[in-house]
DNA sequence: ACCTGAACACCGTTCAAGT
DNA sequence: ACCTGAACACCGTTCAAGT
């Protein structure tokens, strides 16, 4: 009997991500013998589809950032006017904490490739176009953009590591979110003059 | 003529962690037998002070939550009254950006022992006894002070994340810090009824 | 074009044995 | 009490060889 499938054929490269992903939730190693190892195949074999390892973790990581972009608008389609910011960072923090080892990933490196840092920036532009529009509509100081969103931003994705870093209580995160988005409103907010 | 030192009398414990803190900040991967090459000592000689890596990581990040505590008790020390809390952020993200690979086994384990918990609490006090003073004095709306203190400090962290990324450029770092204090400021302080 | 199998240089961890 | 040296079970990466 010649065994099923001796070459794995067409969608090895698809079919070690979707290995990955499944290791990365379940909080294991990923190592890419054991890819090769769930996948059938030799450990030399991956790589035919990543020069190294690092290349998988990149494709990971892209993935990720796309994922969380789509998430993110997702959230915002959902919210009613007022609540968008608070559904954005209730969305931020809560694909953080499900997705641990992925957002390590996602922003563990200090150099990203131009299709990662582009998925970055996809990720993120929601939130900015956000802030844009309470620009214009008067409900957020004028200013440059990049340095009044990010701070705010940071705010969230401090909350999100601190979370995953169990240095909070999660059952708090909702809560802290929640008091964030107010207090970043009210530093946000222009302020009349004498104010 | 007979070895130097065949046996490493004492004090291997104190050098094996003094060659990891020079390997992270150099950069470098750590491993046990690494570390033991440089204490010229066999591969198998670490067990005897470590009962694995993750025990020689946690003392690690331990001891960079003592340093934390202190730069940002020092930074504290020496600003001036109005701006302590620029000084303690400016503190905080230039530790973080200064001891990147350190910050990260700092913030890595979702578990800690108590020593490092205790420790972590001790990093971050000088900030929320400040903010708990600028509640006695008015500055800072009243309140559950951890409710209060976590999104600002989040913030920061947050920061320091995004710079340790590579989100953010370095050479902004400064101005977003003195942004986000800022803002934080305003959106912290008490409104007059109906402000 | 894609995969295998052996090989190489690393790991962390264990354990009997040395001093 | 502290360290060594061999051993075991893993890694990532390379490369000639197979189909």
């Amino acid at each position: 009997m010649p065994p099923v499938r001796t070459y794995h054929h067409g969608n090895l490269r698809v079919t070690l991500l979707a290995h990955a992903e499944r290791v990365l939730a379940e909080g294991g190693e990923l190592s890419l013998r054991e890819l090769a190892r769930r996948a059938g195949v030799s450990h030399a074999a991956p790589r035919r589809h990543f020069a190294d390892k690092q290349q998988l973790l990149d494709e990971l990581a892209l993935d990720g950032f796309r994922r969380l972009g789509a998430h993110l608008s997702a959230a915002l389609d959902e919210a009613s006017y007022d609540e968008r910011m608070l559904a954005w960072a209730r969305a931020y923090v809560h694909f953080a904490s499900e997705h641990r080892a992925l957002l390590d990933l996602m922003f563990a490196g200090k150099h990203r490739s131009a299709a990662m840092s582009e998925a970055a920036n996809q990720a993120f532009a929601s939130a900015f176009a956000l802030f844009q529009e309470g620009q214009a509509t008067g409900a957020i100081i004028a200013g440059d953009l990049e340095r009044i969103a990010t701070p705010a931003l940071a705010t969230f994705h401090g909350l999100a590591e601190l979370i995953n870093a169990g240095m909070l209580r999660a059952e708090d995160l909702d809560v802290l979110v929640a008091d964030a988005t107010e207090r970043l409103a009210l530093g946000l907010r222009p302020r009349s003059v004498g104010g």
